[in-house]
RNA sequence: GCCCUCGUAGCUCAGAGGACAGAGCGGCGGACUUCUAAUCCGUUGGUCGCAGGUUCGAUUCCUGCCGGGGGCGCCA
């Protein structure tokens, strides 16, 4: 275990219990990054309280069971009872050494393995993918990959907008278009476009919106005939969605799907089992699950109304069977639902009521990773269903096209295809690392010239510093996987790397438990800061002697998987070149 | 009306009950015969919305208020 923070609390934890008594045991041993040294504890001040005792005395207390000679070269207590660390250089080299050519980079997998179903990205069928869209795609591609990496048994769940009254038009639209028309075509390439003129036509013709009501009804009951067309719908609209999978580089596969329409055969029996074990209510019609926690407008109950006065089933219906199929069929112990923080109130009502219901252990822990509203800059919130929002690949475009400015006047010497490769790579990866580097739940506003910025917490940024780094390795003709070390420290620049390397593990575990990858972006920006600094102060192939080119080469070695690792698992490509 | 959420430097944002609140951008001043200057170094800049409370200690937890955003029965 490489990892200083995880080393010092151990440690310290095994200290605290030595000198205070098993009852300690389990104490967290609050180990953070210091200004004053390399880490602290600042367990002996809570302590003292507990203990009745002088919060420096219980801290000498500490410090006196205390072996960690071997990683550290100092151990002080300072302040009301602070106790800082400051790492042996010899010992922080020799951490950094291990995690070369070590795919994990040193990072243990998870002790306790969860099953962990994660909801994410959801378009609708028929609808291009907006902004909005794009945000809880990126964020939940991130997390998944990541919970991955830790261990888990990630499920990926794509519960796209495959179902609803709409399809009646939808279908009608796609019949008189004929289904490999152009306008048929629209669905893979320009959704909106169809969706659009469907909906016209059913404003516009009586006779057209009577065919279309008619046709939910068929699709509803099974029609074979309607569901032929139906499935052709949903076909064209997943070439649409694997089109943009692929084009931004996310996970999603026809594997994951797990749309609305999949939960359809069991929401009678939703409905059914809530209104016999006397949670569910007819009100007003509806079938409705009244919660004493939720109320409304003049403390009226707020329902969460699981069948419609038509008869017709609700997203609370679906949603609620998602949750019993995740938790009977999938075996979740955690539940992962990246989805628009607007919906906060309905999910907590569908956890809720599907704790009251029987559908979820208190063993199972449903999340919902609340994505913010990303903003026009007229500060509105910028919607699909009510006017125009701008297209995904619009955007993504346009940040191609301008990342293919710079690289035209920086790199005027490559042939056009390569410039048109990093581009590409460049320009996703401002657009997603933009999604990711700020934290997930809270609105931004949407501004194509900083997400692009080339300079400071950007996707470029980080990248650059990727390029870099492989340039020295071609610059020297070295094989990386040839780089042995050993490492010493010697500048300030050196030892300030090394030790950011070591805390790769910690971040990701936080990341995995906290559910927030922006995290993670800040260390990789605080690593790659880290490591320009010393390539700024460090010459490593023009280094004054061979040891310290060998130190200096492993060390810039481990910083670039480090930064691939960490860009892989953000989603974010790691440019040969740039 | 009730509930959720946010309010931190001119701007965009971090901040795990702990020491003097941190980055980036912008501004100002420096560094290219260089392993890629899409870079680096220095500097400037704050009543952490307001008022109480809990605590040895609060930007962080609690209460109230002010302000922005969102949500609150048959769209999803």
């Amino acid at each position: 275990m490489p990892d200083p923070q995880s080393v010092l609390a151990e440690r310290v934890h095994s200290a605290l219990v030595t000198a205070f008594g098993p009852d300690l045991t389990g104490t967290d041993p609050v180990v953070r990054p210091s200004q004053f040294a390399d880490y602290q504890s600042n367990v002996a001040l809570p302590l003292a309280k507990r203990l009745r005792r002088a919060p420096r005395e219980v801290a000498a207390a500490i410090v006196g069971g205390l072996d960690v000679r071997a990683e550290c070269e100092s151990v002080e207590i300072s302040g009301p009872g602070f106790i800082n660390f400051t790492l042996r250089d010899s010992w922080v080299a020799e951490q950094t050494r291990s995690l070369l050519g070590d795919p994990r980079l040193g990072v243990p997998a998870a002790a306790h393995p969860q099953n962990i179903p994660i909801d994410y990205s959801a378009p609708n069928v028929a609808k291009e993918m907006h902004v909005g869209h794009l945000r809880t795609t990126v964020v939940g591609d991130a997390l998944a990959r990541t919970l991955d990496f830790l261990g888990h048994r990630v499920i990926r769940q794509n519960h796209i907008g495959d179902w609803g009254t709409p399809f009646g038009m939808l279908i009608e639209h796609l019949l008189e278009a004929g289904e490999d028309s152009a306008e048929a075509e629209k669905l893979r390439t320009d959704p909106n476009a169809f969706y659009k003129a469907a909906r016209a036509k059913f404003d516009a013709d009586p006779d057209f919106a009577g065919r279309a009501r008619r046709r939910v009804v068929a699709l509803q009951g099974g029609d074979p005939e309607t569901l032929r067309h139906w499935h052709e719908l949903i076909e064209l609209s997943k070439s649409y969605f694997n089109r943009v999978y692929r084009t931004l580089g996310v996970t999603l596969t026809d594997d994951d799907l797990a749309g609305e329409s999949t939960y359809n055969r069991w929401l009678a029996e939703i409905c059914a089992e809530l209104e016999d074990a006397g949670i569910a209510r007819i009100s007003e019609g509806a079938l409705c699950v009244f919660l004493d926690e939720f109320t409304g407008r003049e403390g009226k109950p707020v329902p969460l109304i699981v069948r419609k006065s038509d008869g017709g089933y609700t997203y609370g219906t679906t949603d609620l069977a998602t949750v019993r199929y995740r938790v009977q069929e999938l075996k979740a112990d955690r539940i992962v639902y990246v989805i628009g923080a607007p919906q906060g109130l309905h999910l907590q009502m569908v956890f809720a009521t599907a704790r009251k219901a029987g559908w979820l252990p208190d063993t199972v822990e449903p999340v919902h990773v609340q994505i913010g509203n990303v903003l026009g800059t007229d500060g509105k919130i910028l919607r699909s269903r009510s006017g125009e929002s701008m297209r995904l690949m619009t955007l993504v475009d346009e940040a191609v096209r301008r990342a293919g400015e710079v690289v035209a006047t920086t790199r005027p010497e490559l042939d056009d295809a390569t410039r048109a490769h990093i581009a590409e790579q460049v320009g996703i990866g401002a657009v997603k690392y933009a999604d990711l580097s700020v934290s997930h739940d809270t609105e931004y506003v949407f501004d194509f010239d900083r997400m692009l910025a080339l300079t400071g917490n950007t996707g470029p940024y980080l990248q650059y510093a990727v390029a870099r780094i492989r340039s020295i390795f071609r610059r020297g003709g070295i094989d990386p996987s040839a780089v042995r070390g050993p490492i010493a420290i010697g500048e300030p620049a050196e030892r300030a790397l090394a030790l950011h390397l070591l805390g790769l593990g910690a971040v990701l575990e936080q990341v995995g438990e906290l559910l927030e990858p922006h995290r993670l972006c800040a260390y990789l920006y605080e690593l790659a800061s880290a490591f320009t600094t010393f390539y700024d102060q460090c010459p490593v192939l023009r280094a004054p002697d061979a040891a310290v080119r060998d130190s200096r080469l492993a060390l810039t070695q481990v910083t670039l998987d480090a930064l691939v690792l960490g860009l892989s698992l953000l989603g974010v490509s790691a440019p040969e070149q740039m």
